[in-house]
DNA sequence: TCCTTGATGTCAGCTACTGACATCACCTTC
DNA sequence: GAAGGTGATGTCAGTAGCTGACATCAAGGA
């Protein structure tokens, strides 16, 4: 455990899984979490910004992974379509991580702080797939909505992922799932004239 | 200036805006507001869970609102209209304090320790309409997924509300950016079907 | 007048986070 | 292979957000 042994962050970010899984994440401290690792809590800091990055730390890779699969999606996709084609191909990381993808959301789900962290995450990768839908001549406001709207499938998808005890993959789960949004938002008029037919319930497929 | 003084929460909110504009947000200490309201740090944090808070009290409000806008349409409604209409509802509320609420959002989109809050905030409140469209029978996904995309909505809308030196009401951008999310969603085919048409680029609004 | 109650103050303490500077292992260069 | 440079780490002191425990004070009722 010397000063030099390598991959601080890796270790780091796996001592903060353990002991958060240990003892909870607001009782485990930054300090505590450094010397399981070896390091110094002033050393944490240098690979994290705050306590609660080293959960998010992938983060910046799945954006990179959706925005240049907008970009390279050929050009006759429309961009509801790039942007669930997005979604769908960061389905691979997760299934290799299906266990620790699961640990993750039950910290998160059960922390406000963490909750808060994870949204803006997503709000962030939202931003940038609206970015590369305007690359591709995407006008506003349709390329933050569509992106806005992908990111509100992902939720509900990645969710229903990590509770589905058949172990689905995630990309059946965003599918499906952006069927549902397409019916939701196609069941009644324009918004601007008075709705003329009665709810139309839509069919949930089964839970 | 004594210890009794009446609307000590509205002392501290206000004393926290007037600090917040002068000296930036994070070069305002907690201690500071609570002097300027005559009162100590202590008493802050009585009234307030954490310092960011004292910026977003009012989501207790505006999420009954919601809700019983929802609660309170006409059976017939379907569930995204229903979702539209508390969303306008809010409308008046920001009304009333167009430029309160432009500096709120100023300070904001400045600090991404606010973005978080608000992030959560609204995420908030789409769970509680989706809440409240389960209450009218509607079953999930569908209820999350629609609370979700109003939510979308109402965050671009907002946006464009603020930004917008027309000073068009609120309400009005809500509507026309639903009617955006609809055309968005429904320019292609099932997403599980191969997309037959090539992209049909959404007509823009006038920015 | 006393007593209860609720709002506020005081104080001590923890923890997240930062800046400044020292130290150490390793690599290059002569 | 000694000297010096470089980047990662440690040390230390300090700030600010936030909390628990307990004291104090104003107001209203018995």
């Amino acid at each position: 455990m010397g000063r030099w042994e390598p991959n601080a962050r890796g270790r780091l970010e796996e001592a903060a899984m353990n002991l958060f899984q240990e003892r909870g994440y607001d009782r485990t401290t930054v300090e505590e979490i450094a010397a399981r690792a070896g390091l110094t809590e002033r050393t944490f800091f240098r690979y994290f910004a705050d306590k609660r990055e080293v959960l998010f730390w992938g983060a910046g890779e799945l954006r990179k992974l959706i925005v240049s699969t907008i970009v390279e999606a050929p050009e006759e996709t429309s961009p509801l379509d790039a942007v669930a084609a997005a979604l769908e191909a960061t389905a691979p990381v997760f299934k290799e991580r299906r266990e620790y993808a699961r640990a993750r959301q039950a910290l998160i789900v059960a922390h406000t702080d963490l909750r808060e962290r994870e949204l803006i995450k997503l709000a962030g990768l939202a931003s940038a797939a609206a970015d590369a839908l305007r690359g591709r001549g995407v006008t506003e406001p349709a390329a933050s909505l569509t992106a806005e709207a992908g990111i509100a499938v992902f939720k509900v998808a990645f969710e229903r992922w990590v509770g589905d005890p058949k172990s689905q993959d995630l990309s059946r789960h965003i599918r499906t799932t952006l069927d549902e949004l397409k019916a939701v938002t196609a069941s009644t008029g324009t918004s601007t004239a008075n709705p003329r037919q009665p709810a139309k319930r839509a069919k949930a497929p089964r839970r």
